[in-house]
DNA sequence: TGTCTGTCTGTTATCGTTAAAGTGCACTTG
DNA sequence: CAAGTGCACTTTAACGATAACAGACAGACA
């Protein structure tokens, strides 16, 4: 039956909340606190009472005190906070980007909820949505099988990118009159020319950034497909970085100033150079990809 | 638990194969018949035992002998080969496709399971495949929302599909020269050119037609998230198709022509005549997908 | 020696069940 | 009277169980 992972992260964000008030305040009414942790008011009303009971707020009619701050103790431990989705999502993933299954083999789920400790209609449900990464596949009356990271994965997935990629630049350069796409391009400048400044020891966090950089992108196209798309690009690009640890500093130089290169041309108007620049982008993340696929 | 369709199925197909024998000839080995069958060696022997049992066949050591033709009532109705999922899929497109589901309204996924007469969890499983069309959304800890076909459905999906297919005219036509491709294409035009002699009564033929032309192209860029997104376009279009009867003939006659364009541009190896086609031929889809959804 | 068969074991599809979480409604309160 | 509360009722998430189906293996056959 269902785990309460809901009621004890919302348990968690509720003591967050309550530390950041002093004892002798008031918390919100149901409805409120619903809305803040985004739950129903039903699990709000069982926190309530949880608290009341540990003594860290007083319940009197309509008011709840807050009386102490609460304990580290009084906290779940972050591994009953997991929905068993998340779990299966976090193992699988873990599984098969760290693991060495080979192309063509055959994915188990018996195996897989027993190794994983969940049950088969988890891992089964999960299956169903991570076949859209293009990575496994169904076969008719039996199970899946795995299609493996391989150059045609890479390159069909190249290829879309691509073609989104440039979709959404011309979507965001005809949008860049507008403040709020200008002032986040701006951001992304000022955080790209901070991280080349200290490059040389930080190149690590080019990661997050990449991400930044490109989501801001794509959702100028304004596109659900396109979003959906970004995904599967998240995922091979978020694992293809840990893959490949070779010259790391040097590709996230250059990838910074590919990027710097895109925004400048954005923020000049100049069509062309800006398309030049996303394609001589393209191009390298595309053969960086390569690299890590045929390295691993 | 789990329903013997597949069985029923494989039976059904079998006495098919039997219709094309005549009485005395001998069947497959179980392994020959389980390729044909496209099933495992067990479901075929199930099958073979209950044939002998009516008497359709003689099981005698390693021969299998056809005694005589199976009769129609022999077979098991459709309905019972329909797989549950298969059902679910059926139902579930038909409701949301004919009904009025309104956009924005909840997916109350244990009324559908009582309205198809099947278990929630199949339901559950489907909403989860189902999602990957972009037409539905879930909300955390809560049920699926139906987004509707709205204009912005529209507008994201023909971006995509303009973007999809003038690439994959693009591989097409880069691979003309191959043999098979060729011949495709020849047959394609003949298909096209016999159902424009008798468009006057045969327009409702188009709608297969169309598929196989568009097929043809997307797989010449031979990519999967192509092929994948060519689902969603096949869905919508499917359905657009049974919405929008006005000036059916007219549209229909139109876009065989404006296929024909393409066709020949292709032929003639004129890139740049073939990239004027698709695009003339996709904004004309375009508007006429627009106007059936702001009928409908 | 290579394909076929009997048998047995392992895996998948589907359902019903149950606790968790969400939702609607009448009533209360300020 | 608008927002908050108590309570009952629905709906969802997740599991375990089981029949259907797939696949492996040893021995038989040709």
């Amino acid at each position: 039956m269902k785990d309460n992972s809901v009621y004890k992260r919302s348990f968690n964000a509720c003591l967050d909340l309550i530390r950041r008030l002093e004892p002798g305040a008031l918390l919100g009414s149901e409805p409120a606190l619903a809305r803040e942790l985004e739950v129903s008011r039903t699990t709000v009303r069982s926190i309530l009472v949880a608290l009341a009971a540990a003594g860290v707020i007083a319940l009197e009619g309509r008011s709840r005190q807050v009386l102490r701050h609460p304990l580290d103790a009084e906290y779940f431990p972050d591994l009953e906070t997991e929905a068993s989705s998340e779990l299966i999502e976090r193992r699988f993933k873990e599984w098969l980007l760290t693991g060495d299954v080979k192309p063509g083999s055959i994915i188990n789920s018996l195996e897989l909820a027993r190794r994983f400790e969940v049950s088969t209609s988890g891992i089964r449900e999960y299956l169903n949505r991570f076949s859209r990464f293009g990575l496994i596949e169904r076969r008719p009356n039996a199970s899946w099988v795995f299609r493996g990271f391989t150059s045609s994965f890479a390159l069909e997935l190249c290829d879309i990118r691509e073609l989104f990629e440039m979709q959404s630049i011309e979507r965001f350069a005809a949008q860049i009159h507008k403040e709020p796409l200008r002032r986040r391009l701006a951001d992304l400048k000022a955080r790209h020319i901070d991280l080349l400044g200290r490059i040389e020891t930080d190149f690590t966090q080019f990661s997050p950034l990449d991400e930044a950089f490109h989501r801001t992108i794509n959702d100028a196209a304004d596109n659900r497909f396109i979003r959906e798309f970004y995904e599967i690009i998240s995922l091979i690009f978020h694992y293809h970085f840990q893959w490949n640890k070779v010259d790391e500093r040097e590709r996230n130089e250059i990838a910074i100033h590919e990027h710097l290169a895109i925004i400048e041309g954005l923020e000049s108007g100049d069509a062309r150079a800006t398309r030049k620049a996303v394609a001589v982008h393209m191009s390298s993340a595309r053969n960086s990809l390569f690299r890590s696929l045929r390295g691993h």
